[in-house]
RNA sequence: GUGGGCGUAGCUCAAUUUGGUUAGAGCACAAGAUUGUGGAUCUUGGGGUUGCGGGUUCAAUUCCCGUCGCCCACCCCA
């Protein structure tokens, strides 16, 4: 696990209000819960036979001898939440936002620790045609964050009778290669049989080729109605029909995108439609649409395809540079600062006095815009010096007009 | 859970092969040259339980054993 430093927490802020930003314009509500939940609630939504349940989760036991996990995903937790606080007796349905840590007990690698965090959103109790407002809220936010190439994937996993039809085309076919199968598919031959096309072993692969695919196809009247709704809106997408996602919950259209610059880790997001998790929580039948966001794979990926993607943080900071140890001017300049506070300036100073050439070593050093320099000649004149760092011009500026300046 | 690699200053690394004086360098940091105009340069300075524990030895950063941690990949996922 990780710490975020002082030194790349910008990124991190920079990022976080975007996506509040985008979120909220697009008419969903930020929700937070607790990070410890009792396992069984992973275990009854996630699925028993998912890697994440299975080898994947922080599990302990409380004081009290309860069954305590560290969630590994939110979209449990959520539901958990809209069941608990009859979230629905309130409204017919809920477009929810999210930004949190995540756990998971992996081994580490590139774009996989043990604590991330994920941007994510949940849209519950509405129908499939919602799978299409996910997606493009999805789509649009990476945009908006700066993301420039990646690459949406989409799947059907098709509605409750046909996957029960699949289900048993495919117990049967893979029951006759069983010897064939590596042990992991083996198992999943028995929990569940769909997560032997994630199997990446050799072995494996001819068996699954071999599959009654036939059994899939066609793609749903559902999907197809979706992906030309995504095509008008211009968003292109790839077909996969393995995508199948390792998290027992969905159903239907299940999609992921896939950024560069990533290394082996390469999905940036995933989501899709799941219509039975609330019953099997002990709700009522809500069907849901989801998806979440890598934190930190974004930030990787948006400063591989762009590495002055966050030049724009030192646009918005100042630096104060008081020439004097003087009450006068230290007012002066904190009134200013104050004012560009409110404008969503971020301040920097030094503590002490220095001579104006420190001082503006100082400002480069914190990657200040702008100096605000004031001695006992500017308190005279009733003015303050504001140096554009970067342009290398200054002016003089009256006290109550720096506000004004910075518009 | 599996495989490979690596642990020496805040960071990147040297010295380890063949045990031997006080473990070095660059970057970063701090002070000064520089009392009103910045990124350079120069000078000076602070920084180390060589991951940890044990063993061998007159002597261990170096050899041996154990252990912990990190990185990359598999797997899986965001």
């Amino acid at each position: 696990m990780e710490d975020i430093l002082p030194g790349e927490i910008g990124k991190w802020q920079w990022v976080e209000e975007k996506a509040r930003v985008h979120f909220e314009a697009n008419g969903f509500k930020e929700i937070r819960t607790p990070i410890l939940e009792p396992t069984e609630l992973f275990v009854r939504s996630i699925g028993q036979t998912s890697d994440i349940v299975h080898k994947e989760m922080f599990s302990f036991k409380d004081r009290g001898e309860r069954d305590m996990t560290m969630r590994p995903e939110m979209t449990a937790s959520v539901a958990r939440s809209v069941l608990e606080k009859g979230l629905l007796t309130q409204a017919k349905s809920l477009r929810l936002y999210y930004i949190g840590p995540m756990f998971r007990a992996e081994r580490p690698q590139a774009g996989r620790k043990r604590q991330f965090h994920q941007i994510g959103a949940e849209i519950v109790n509405e129908d499939h045609a919602s799978d299409f407002d996910a997606i493009a809220l999805a789509h649009g936010f990476l945009k908006y964050a700066g993301l420039k190439e990646f690459t949406l994937n989409l799947n059907d996993l098709g509605d409750e009778e046909s996957r029960a039809r699949v289900r048993v085309a495919l117990t049967d076919y893979f029951s006759k290669e069983k010897t064939k199968l590596c042990k992991d598919c083996q198992w999943r031959l028995d929990k569940n049989v769909l997560r032997i096309f994630d199997c990446k072993a050799h072995d494996c692969q001819p068996v699954i080729e071999k599959a009654p695919w036939e059994q899939f196809a066609p793609l749903s009247e559902r999907f197809r109605t979706l992906a030309a709704r995504l095509t008008e809106h211009g968003i292109s997408y790839s077909i996969n029909r393995r995508l199948v996602r390792g998290l027992d919950y969905y159903n239907g259209v299940v999609f992921e995108i896939t950024a560069g610059g990533l290394g082996a880790q390469n999905a940036v997001a995933g989501g899709g439609r799941y219509d039975n998790l609330y019953q099997d929580l002990g709700g009522a039948k809500t069907p849901c649409t989801g998806f979440s966001i890598g934190f930190e794979r974004l930030l990787t990926a948006l400063q591989a395809q762009d590495e002055k993607i966050f030049d724009e943080l030192k646009t918005r900071r100042v630096y104060l540079a008081p020439l004097e140890d003087n009450a006068a001017i230290a007012t002066v300049i904190r009134d200013a600062a104050l004012a560009l506070r409110e404008r969503g300036f971020r301040i920097e100073t030094s503590p002490g006095v220095f001579s104006l050439s420190q001082h503006l070593k100082k400002a480069d050093k914190v990657s200040a815009r702008y100096a605000l320099i004031a001695g006992a000649a500017e308190l005279a004149k009733g003015v303050l010096i504001v140096k554009d760092l970067a342009k290398r011009e200054q002016s003089e500026v009256a006290f109550d007009q720096v506000s004004a300046f910075f518009k």
